[in-house]
DNA sequence: ACCGCCCATAAGCGAGGCTTATCGCGGCCG
DNA sequence: CGGCCGCGATAAGCCTCGCTTATGGGCGGT
């Protein structure tokens, strides 16, 4: 299996022809049978179906093209950044962000970096915490912000914001002290959050805080419609649910919601930068150096 | 540029060492420094710098291993799918869904879908449309649900739902007409939505709407901090804001939050399903008239 | 029935990637 | 300070693999 194989393949596929494949190729007929039969015997699976008219492709075959067409296209991918490479010298750093990262802490690295490091360019995405330990390990990404410390071995993984959460409550809420209120004072509030398919680990955090207070965590949305967020905070000013937030809040908040400390539960929500081991980029290096002591 | 190249190259940068290298390989060490030698003249690049003690990464050579390692990674992936293909005859079916899909649709078509190719597992990701449109073409994605039709020539597109929309106002706002109302007399509030850049199209055509009936499509939220949604939608319900939703809400709404019709402007939200034009998979053809169908 | 196009098979050839052999260089130790 | 060892580069030969041309069987259209 190598990538010529592939590309050979992909063409049989898209003409549905042998014949016009090698046409196509600018190669014999026959170099293209002999490769589509090291396919079939390599994989063990028939991969066409041959009719008179031409070939088709099994559920097999419509299985290999699907993945030989990501494969050469993460391959052009690769072409390119290293072309790019090669011609201005430019690099691509990605880095993922969670929801809700304090919004300062990134431009102020960003721009540290590009003092030192100008032929970096940087591409900020926001990604849930399980989708970039995906895209790291599969090489989308260069360095991600997430919400937990991955286990894996082959990340590193470094503290960037430690912050201590209080509760956003309706500001109609009554509140015995108006400056700090007690987990087990909310239990008739429903928590709203995030999906936990976004962040396991720290969603259960979450949740077994919620239970040793004797609050329920609420049943975790179901999959396939979880992110329907928007309604659901409306209950947060409606005095039906809260929800966590660090003091320093950025974003000004409405009237109807009130930022209260929390006492009794410290409850800190901890960011990761976490990056591969083996990486020695050294703008990442630099990257991760400036969160470090931003 | 081959895969055998890249994973020689890769050999090498994690040992920082020619012969280490080749150790690992079990080949000889001339044969890797011919290859990096070749690598070298297609980049045009130096990759490494060579040191008495054996040899490091230049920047170039940190890209292209991270490039490497990628392609690398989903090469290997391909063979995994196609491996479980062989032994078990299960394949995968990825799906996108876009925020605010009503929920039904889609569980009935996959139940559908499973009667008649029983041997498809269905993996549905909570995706923006233009992450989907990446996905797609990447080969990551095998059908988006979105919220625009793409211009591209190579990915086809069917409407599967059409839902008109409604307004949600804070239940306590006043209404001459209970039973709907027009854009215009939303005037002082704001839109509350979502981030331009998960769906540019759709975005666009909600701010023009807006614009034509005087009002102010607001600031879209800087990028970096586009996400903070849940205090924001809280505004909905303190009578600052409204957002769009359609009439078959499936989601309880808090008694603070109504739905009223519009009147005067028809706004109505498609989604589209899209698929590669090229992909053969019966079991995506069989899942997409299911979706028509339903 | 024949011709044309399809794909598969067979046999020969050439290039590319392997091998072994050898060199130059720098670090390290006696 | 000299010799030695390990590093990587170079040279030359060989073998495998993927190409080529030649040919055969099967099916459809005229």
């Amino acid at each position: 299996m190598e990538l010529r194989e592939f590309r050979v393949f992909l063409a049989v596929a898209e003409e549905g022809s042998v014949s016009a494949a090698a046409r196509r190729l600018r190669v014999s007929q026959p170099a293209v049978s002999q490769t589509i039969a090291a396919l079939e015997q390599q994989t063990g699976l028939d991969l066409l179906v041959r009719r008179s008219t031409g070939v088709g492709l099994t559920d097999a075959g419509t299985v290999l093209a699907a993945e030989a067409r990501a494969v050469l296209a993460r391959y052009e991918q690769a072409l390119t950044a290293v072309g790019q490479f090669a011609t201005t010298g430019d690099t691509e750093l990605r880095i993922g962000v969670p929801l809700e990262f304090p919004p300062l802490l990134l431009p102020d690295a960003v721009a540290a970096l590009a003092s030192t490091h100008p032929r970096t360019r940087v591409a900020v995405r926001h990604l849930s915490s399980a989708t970039q330990l995906d895209a790291l390990r599969a090489g989308d990404l260069d360095l991600g912000l997430l919400r937990s410390r991955p286990a894996d071995r082959d990340l590193d993984a470094m503290v960037v914001v430690e912050e201590k959460l209080g509760v956003l409550l309706a500001a109609t809420a009554e509140r015995p002290d108006p400056d700090s209120v007690r987990l087990e004072s909310l239990a008739g509030l429903s928590w709203v959050g995030f999906p936990r398919a976004d962040s396991p680990v720290w969603f259960d955090e979450i949740a077994a805080v919620l239970r040793s207070h004797g609050l329920n965590p609420g049943s975790p949305a179901a999959p396939g419609q979880s992110l329907i967020a928007e309604v659901k905070f409306a209950a947060v000013s409606a005095g039906q649910a809260f929800t966590f937030a660090p003091e320093k809040w950025t974003q000004p908040l409405p009237p109807s919601v009130a930022w209260t400390a929390l006492t009794g539960a410290p409850l800190v929500r901890r960011t990761w930068a976490v990056w591969l081991a083996d990486s020695r980029r050294r703008d990442l290096a630099a990257l991760v150096s400036h969160l470090d002591q931003g």
